[in-house]
DNA sequence: TTGAAAGCGCTAACAC
DNA sequence: GTGTTAGCGCTTTCAA
């Protein structure tokens, strides 16, 4: 059995109190007395029990982490980065997995699991701007991604559309004409899918460049099969075009395999282009040019966000916090063809 | 503020027993006492604080799983893959990185903030055969990799002689003589790097093709960049060879872009085989042979094993267990030249 | 079948 | 400076 209070006390010949007052780093403590304590702690092994002292104070130490999956790099790398910024607070990180399902995700938000955690970074997939209303949780929540706008929470999230229209206008501005899309969300009217294809086709259009549904590639998923799957489907339907965009890096990574695979060369004869600025894309072969749509900063600011919250800034109007965006650029789509 | 027993209670006019009674489905309850307690809870939206209950059980329902880093398409992977196992036992997981550095290891496995939980899933990477005395620790815990054998722990693991050794021989039976590692560690003995590079070398001597250090290739960390560097100095070393295995994926990937650059087909000049059974290694090009280790297996294994000790199983002698590993044959190493 | 009450280990008023 | 004590919200004997 673990040692308690109790037991440093007796051990120290002193009160709980004073053993608290030294755990606590309370000022005001005889320096003998201090001494007595902290010998009477090492010889027991006392650790305090965090279960306690979180009933005690209504605090965990801890936050809950929601992503689709972790399996996904995009994901991984966010909660790679979320976890180092708790961890710089002194936070600990409980991370949940909802598989992008609606169900789940509206259940995650009910669920009393999130008791173990004094607040939620929250980055949903299939839930919509109908379930704003979820949202309004007795917790302190900050709001990942572009499924929802506009809701009770703070939000952190990334100039899709900017974004995507800087990518687009790269990719015009070094003469390609016919720019390819893998990865749409047929009929999406919210989402990164939706977000990113906006700002395709404002580019597109700021440059007199028509629309051709012809080269836009649909898909459900975003894994590296649905991009070179969705990138065959292209081929087969004998279009041409000069580059792709893929609406993440994984679809741009799946689909420039199979280009390759049919004896396009990229990025001379295709130029590919992707979004999310994944550790992998740097090496790829050709390396991937890509959209660094910040995700390192959304990861910090997202975890002071929600501490700043969790602390008691629970009045204030909630705020929409956007990330810079920067092009890395790399031998799949240069500057000039 | 939240409802609590005491509010139920009182708007059911029953004793805080009886609510606390229904709410563990306690069987000897008059049906109508229990539709009024049910009624109050819903009417309040009560819900159980899990810190109090945590307290009274000693138990949080949570575990914890530390691992080097997330942003590791591995651990990634694993760690998908034991919060889905977690999740199916009605567990919650709470991640840690280490960063791979045995100071931070030590150090977690003192921390306090494993008090949140209920026991610890560990991979260590920095800590080695020294610092077994570090595992035995008041807490249940199941040891991952294959930094320290014979702890005092259970311990989930792969079997990486037999399986490197079996994909060396892969190799040598597609015709291959010349086969370069990419990923060893200098002067290491244990570790992964140290027991694939056995398996490697008993394969050899198995088929009489001598040792040659000059193909072989170090490196510290096991990303990207580095399998690349890697295979760069053996190439810049003018040696031939006709294969290359990469201990792990990550490095097999960074090799194989390397040599498609400098201009060496592959599988037609040189085979390339990985290790890890990663999701990517499917749609590289060309698409990765590699050595699944079995890490869902694992993962559930893990989840499984350290459940039973958390449920009481505490005397039973430390269990060592293995996983099955299978080639996964892809076009980067057909089995026949 | 239900109620009363103790206590899990800690923090923080409040006393001395 | 240090001790006493009342809870935090729950589970669980033990009685009724």
């Amino acid at each position: 059995m673990a040692a308690t209070l109790h037991d440093v006390a007796r051990l120290a010949g002193v009160s709980i109190k004073t053993v608290s007052n030294v755990i606590n780093d309370y000022p005001h403590i005889r320096p003998t007395t201090r001494e007595r304590v902290e010998a009477a702690i090492s010889e027991l092994g006392y650790t305090p029990n965090l279960t306690a002292r979180n009933l005690r104070s209504g605090r965990t130490g801890a936050i809950a982490l929601a992503v689709p999956d972790l399996s996904l790099a995009y994901f991984a790398e966010l909660a790679a980065e979320v976890i180092a910024a708790a961890e710089a607070a002194g936070v600990v990180v409980l991370v949940e997995q909802t598989g992008g399902d609606r169900d789940r995700e509206l259940e995650l938000l009910r669920s009393p699991r999130l008791k173990l955690t004094d607040g939620l970074i929250f980055s949903p997939l299939g839930m919509g701007q109908d379930d704003v209303a979820a949202l309004d949780v007795a917790y302190p929540m900050v709001l990942l991604g572009e499924r929802i706008f506009d809701g009770p929470t703070d939000h952190v999230t990334m100039r899709n559309i900017d974004a995507a229209r800087a990518a687009t206008e790269f990719l015009i501005a070094a003469g390609r004409r016919r720019i390819a899309v893998v990865g749409a969300h047929e009929g999406e009217l919210i989402g990164s899918a939706a977000l990113r294809l906006r700002g395709y086709v404002e580019a597109l259009e700021a440059a007199g460049i028509p629309y051709d549904d012809d080269i836009v590639g649909y898909t459900t998923l975003w894994h590296r099969a649905n991009g070179a799957e969705t990138m065959r489907e292209i081929l087969a339907r004998g279009v041409d075009f000069d580059a792709v965009f893929g609406l993440n890096d994984t679809l741009a990574l799946g689909a420039m395999r199979v280009l390759q695979v049919e004896g396009r060369r990229v990025p001379d004869d295709v130029a590919v282009l992707g979004f999310d600025g994944l550790d992998e894309a740097e090496y790829s072969i050709p390396s991937l040019t890509t959209v660094d749509p910040g995700r390192d900063w959304i990861a910090k600011t997202a975890v002071a966000t929600l501490l700043e919250r969790i602390a008691g800034r629970a009045d204030a109007e909630p705020r929409t916090l956007l990330a810079d965006f920067q092009i890395l650029q790399r031998e799949s789509a240069p500057a000039v063809r």
